[in-house]
RNA sequence: GCGCCCGUAGCUCAGUCGGAUAGAGCGAUCGGUUCCUAACCGAUAGGUCGCAGGUUCAAUUCCUGCCGGGCGCACCA
């Protein structure tokens, strides 16, 4: 939680004649301000003391007071109700949490725990042939998170982009270009014309089931290495990486791995071969699958009856593959919750040929994205391109941008179009990071547009104002936090001049940081950044709004430490939106 | 039918290993800028934490059953 729990346990666990890691686990923040900053609550002790809940606080409290040494962090320990609580000094918290920001700066909030292990992160994933929809934001942005958490914790994390370009789609795709494929149009409109064609082959094959035969057909020819299915397999390749790469661009994501599950194709043949000499492999309606309902499992088809590969013997060979080359620690696969079975038919596959390393695999899930009234589907063509919502974006950024300026009677920024994009992608970002990544999200283009509230806009909004009142102070005081030799500036500030109850919260926040990064990484759950990013600012947004808390002022020594608590938490909002992926305008 | 996920304010969501009077944002109403960026801040209204049992000193939180929604359950990925 913070840095004073422990030490708040060590004064805890004499007077309830207890082990520190016991009262540690009983201490809780209270509800309310005026009720101190950590609390303890007795019940539990109640029915062996044979005492009411509150005696027993009394005499905790008294015990534990008594050992209290004075003027250190923790000024005060008392009897709140049947809680015993410990009200913190706000100079001291002040003095040790912002003197830690600043001395770790950039690194402030990373953590060790990772200790090096490689951990390849399976995201965004795309298909080719089918253009970048809103709906695979959600993978694409979460996997960027964890890959930016994961290594601020220590961890070498693998961005891995496991595109997807084999299967029986290819052979929808060849099927249907047979009848009227165009190479000059595919040059000239690129993945919107293959987004054309295999909607109309989904609707044509309501008409004529056939073509879904020919299809499968397709793809046997493709997976037996037939020239010109090859051919026109490799061109929608590279017409859909190029425009993949637009968005990746947009989103500042790079990949450390980009390989598409085509690559798997020599490598299945062995985990077949070995699924045999195992004697896992039964054949079933002619096809061949690997049983599981031992496992209540169901059954696993791994090879089609003409013989050709599925999705799950894929993955088998790509499991593999990333453990040799990875030697990884942990293996994350960012895929949507509608596979779940999938991963663990793949886990329990991988456990049976002796992989002892099976339970590694960790598979990320996520809730799907919708339309308030019918599911997005690409199928039918029903679906909102991620590119476009992020130029929408970015083109309110700019009109913001804009407004914002002339009401001021200012010119437009330098840089427009950057800040613009900052902003605008930081948006729709921020907005998918910020909710528990289980839950089904309703596409909403209010909700993705908007800058106000609970938003990266606002994260980035606050982090820009601290750094325009750093300007303003170095104007002032011919100086800025961060920037002294020894001896001067920052160590000469006096950091007991924070002692205002606002002020305590929010040292308290920045220093939660790395709490929160640390379940975010152990739960794959980046929106517990995000809240505490957004709790950080809404308290320096209390603070700053208040009439009278001035950073700059006539007051040098209380100036200088309002700076550097702004500048904490400037640091703490920079370096938390960096993890996950989200840039930070130096100013707006 | 079986399995997994979700159910908290009008809307979108937080709520830590069970703990004190369940919190934010949006929307609504009211208020705040001769002063560091109003993409901000404050106040008011708004809750049977889906329902019913169980465990416990204590349940939004854990367990069971139901209800509602989403998603899976062999030749798509």
């Amino acid at each position: 939680m913070n840095r004073y729990v422990r030490p708040f346990a060590e004064l805890l666990a004499p007077a309830l004649g207890c082990d520190i890691e016991t009262a540690q686990d009983g201490i809780a923040p209270p509800p309310k301000p005026g009720m101190g900053e950590l609390g303890f609550a007795c019940f539990a002790l109640a029915k062996e003391r044979r005492q009411a809940p509150p005696a027993i606080a009394a005499e905790v409290a008294a015990a534990a007071a008594e050992s209290l040494s004075p003027g250190g962090p923790i000024a005060a320990i008392k009897a709140v109700g049947p809680y015993v609580n410990a009200f913190l000094d706000a100079p001291q918290v002040a003095d040790e949490v912002v003197r830690t920001v600043f001395a770790e700066g950039e690194a402030f909030g990373r953590l060790d725990i990772g200790r090096g292990g490689a951990v390849p992160v399976d995201f965004s994933s795309p298909n080719i042939a089918k253009p970048f929809g809103i709906h695979h934001l959600r993978s694409t942005v979460i996997g960027h998170a964890l890959v930016g958490l994961l290594e601020a914790s220590g961890y070498r994390p693998i961005g891995i982009n496991h595109i997807g370009d084999w299967g029986t789609q290819f052979g929808q795709l060849l099927a249907i270009w047979q009848d009227q494929g165009d190479e000059a149009r595919l040059a000239d409109e690129g993945i919107d014309y293959l987004l054309s064609l295999y909607v109309e082959f989904n609707r044509r094959k309501a008409e004529q089931p056939e073509l879904q035969d020919r299809a499968r057909a397709c793809f046997k020819s493709l997976e037996d290495g037939e020239a010109e299915s090859r051919r026109l397999w490799k061109l929608f390749r590279d017409v859909s990486l190029a425009e993949f790469e637009r968005v990746y661009g947009l989103l500042g994501i790079r990949f450390d791995d980009v390989r598409g599950e085509s690559f798997y194709e020599d490598l299945m043949a062995p985990v077949l071969a070995e699924l045999q000499a195992g004697g896992l492999l039964t054949e079933s309606e002619e096809a061949t699958v690997v049983d599981l309902e031992e496992w209540d499992l169901g059954v696993a088809l791994v090879r089609k009856r003409d013989g050709s590969t599925l999705y799950i013997t894929r993955d088998l060979a790509a499991a593999d593959y990333r453990r040799t080359t990875y030697d990884f620690t942990r293996s994350l696969y960012v895929v949507g919750g509608a596979q779940s079975l999938h991963f663990k038919q793949m886990k329990q596959i991988l456990s049976l040929l002796g992989r002892d390393w099976a339970d590694q695999i960790e598979h990320v899930p996520f809730g799907l994205m919708r339309f308030s009234d019918r599911k997005m589907s690409t199928r039918s063509g029903d679906i909102i391109l991620l590119e476009a919502v992020l130029e929408q974006a970015v083109a309110l950024a700019r009109e913001t941008i804009l407004s914002g300026a002339s009401d001021k009677g200012r010119p437009p920024p330098d840089g427009l179009d950057d800040l613009a994009r900052q902003i605008g992608v930081g948006a729709v970002v921020f907005n998918d990071l910020k909710h528990r990544r289980a839950r089904d999200v309703v596409f909403d283009w209010d909700e993705v547009l908007s800058f106000e509230g609970s938003t990266g806009p606002y994260l980035q909004y606050t982090a820009a104002r601290i750094a325009s009142m750093s300007d303003k102070f170095r104007d002032r005081f011919g100086w800025v936090p961060g920037e002294q030799p020894a001896g001067q500036g920052d160590d000469a500030t006096d950091l007991a001049r924070l002692d205002r109850p606002e002020e305590l919260a929010l040292c308290l926040a920045l220093d939660g940081l790395p709490a929160s990064l640390e379940r975010a990484v152990r739960l794959c759950e980046p929106s517990l950044v995000a809240d505490r990013l957004l709790d950080i600012a809404a308290r320096f947004s209390t603070l700053y709004a208040q009439r009278d808390w001035k950073v700059i002022s006539d007051d040098a020594a209380t100036s200088g430490a309002r700076m550097m608590l702004a500048l904490a938490t400037r640091r703490a909002l920079v370096n938390g939106l960096g993890w996950l992926g989200i840039e930070v305008p130096a100013r707006m």
